[in-house]
RNA sequence: UCCCCAGUAGCUCAGUUGGCAGAGCAGGUGGCUGUUAACCACCGUGUCGCUGGUUCGAGUCCGGCCUGGGGAGCCA
């Protein structure tokens, strides 16, 4: 049976490529079943690569009509086998005309959670493992993919090379945000040491947490290759509960040698606008649906970011523009504090109406790492906002004084034995360099106009919650 | 962590001044149809989140807890 054996055509390689005569194999899952007193039933397959379904026709000709296709419900996989014909109803260009029907895995529906309906992304959520077979998270999941790959695209084009930077680190980053620690130690009998926890029998010989950033360490790599960029996950133990905070999220951190801020901005507003371009030309018809089901602006908000120039300003301009706004602002506004949700909403969404990049902050409120500006009162960093979302990038051009360096750490009260190395990099061939964080998945929330950042991710975590 | 809102059938929700628990969808059965969120008829469905309290009587009022959502802080 050489049908049982051929390889299986893709449902999206059939819709778009596939001609009348054509004989092919398709596996999938069952969305939906209809049945013509005629003599046959529509089977709509989706095999999650792309958002249609084939629709494939089952005959009673078929030796397990009556017993097997009649009872397909939501959810059953099967494989078909027949001559792709041209559809003589609206709706698609192709069907299959099966002349075989293999059920593989039935789906019983007094049980099967999903249903031939819109259920709501909170109860998708309970149901992780099952989302995936749904139209939103199968756009969700391709929209993802695409873009993971575009990020690689967009630096390997450029000569940079792809560090993997450590997930366990021994080095607190930036000192900023909770990390998860990570031990062997047997919680239950902690081994103290003058009413310490001693770290000296635990796996690493000292106290060790998962990575807040591979910047650090990508630092290391741009002081030898140049162009060098991190993609991977990174983890942050902040009791944060909202919609676009995770435990563990994905980040994407270029880091280049010889590079200013000025540079370093051009990058990611290149990249950024790229990222984009990427997804409206390859992921069009899960676009339409995010355009129809989820955001209505979705489209006119991407194109309008590809096209627009983003808007740079100083920190200190932000500030009096807000505060000339004369708009009545919840927080207050006043230089040398962080600029609140609100205030940084009103700059890209209202006054600018684009991406706006904040640089130079006062350095109070910026980590050590940062190049201290010869105003003395400011560093040379930079926010990028988008409207809706907020901050989706944050850079700055990198300290590479080694004495400027040791002041800002001494300032910030950090203990320079634990970056002797990160001093070496200035004290060895240092060079100005610069580079940024971008957070991976509030990318695809704005790409894709999802509300909730845990349903751009396959399995969230957040507080109380590690399911899946 | 703070503020606000919600939790009722498999899902989405309604439930009046406290008085016998409801609808749509899904599911089952039958009908109809080159259908495509198919359509028509009939059928079943409950620890009203948990736990104390008030009351003759609580889905409904009060306290505590749990879970979810929105906003804020922190940030990416």
């Amino acid at each position: 049976m050489r049908r049982l054996t051929m390889n299986r055509t893709r449902i999206h390689d059939i819709l778009i490529n596939s001609q009348p005569g054509a004989k092919v194999k398709v596996c999938g899952w069952v969305r939906t079943r209809r049945d013509s007193k005629g003599g046959f039933s529509f089977i709509e397959l989706n095999d999650g690569s792309c958002l249609k379904n084939l629709q494939v026709i089952a005959d009673q000709q078929l030796s397990n009509y009556t017993a097997e296709i009649l009872k397909l419900t939501t959810g059953a996989s099967v494989c078909a086998y027949g001559e792709v014909v041209e559809s003589p109803a609206s709706g698609q260009r192709v069907e299959l005309r099966a002349e075989a029907v293999e059920v593989l895995g039935w789906a019983d529906p007094e049980s099967y959670l999903l249903q031939k309906k819109r259920h709501s992304l909170e109860f998708l959520r309970t149901i992780a493992h099952l989302r995936p077979r749904t139209n939103t998270f199968g756009a969700v999941t391709r929209v993802r993919n695409t873009l993971s790959y575009a990020i690689h695209t967009f630096f390997h084009d450029r000569g940079f090379q792809y560090i993997h930077t450590p997930i366990i680190t021994a080095s607190d980053c930036e000192g900023a945000g909770e990390m998860f620690r990570v031990t062997t130690l047997p919680l239950e009998n902690i081994p103290r040491l003058d009413g310490k926890v001693d770290f000296s029998g635990d796996f690493f010989g000292k106290p060790t947490n998962l990575t807040v950033s591979g910047q650090l360490e990508a630092e290391i790599y741009a002081m030898a290759f140049g162009d060098v960029y991190t993609f991977g996950p990174t983890f942050r133990a902040e009791n944060s509960n909202t919609s676009r905070h995770l435990a563990e999220f994905w980040m994407v951190e270029p880091e280049m040698a010889f590079c200013d801020l000025q540079q370093d901005a051009s990058v990611a507003e290149e990249f950024l606008k790229y990222l984009i371009s990427e997804i409206l030309e390859k992921c069009h018809d899960d676009l339409l649906f995010f355009n129809e089901f989820i955001e209505k602006n979705l489209l006119a908000t991407l194109n309008h970011i590809v096209s627009s120039k983003f808007k740079m300003l100083p920190y200190t301009d932000a500030v009096d523009l807000l505060i000339k706004s004369g708009r009545p602002f919840d927080y207050p506004v006043e230089w040398g504090l962080n600029l609140q949700a609100e205030h940084e909403r009103y700059l890209a969404e209202d006054y600018f109406k684009a991406p706006v990049i904040l640089i130079d902050f006062p350095r109070s409120i910026k980590p050590f790492y940062m190049r201290c500006n010869d105003d003395g009162k400011t560093v040379t960093a930079m926010d990028i906002l988008f409207p809706e979302i907020g901050e989706i990038i944050g850079g700055s051009q990198r300290e590479e004084r080694y004495d400027v360096l040791l002041e800002r750490m001494d300032e910030c009260r950090l203990n320079r034995d634990d970056y002797w190395w990160y001093m070496e990099l200035r004290k060895y061939g240092s060079a100005p360099h610069a580079g940024f964080g971008l957070g991976f998945d509030r990318l695809v929330q704005f790409v894709t106009g999802m509300k909730n950042i845990r349903d751009v991710i396959p399995f969230p975590r957040t507080p109380q919650n590690a399911e899946f």
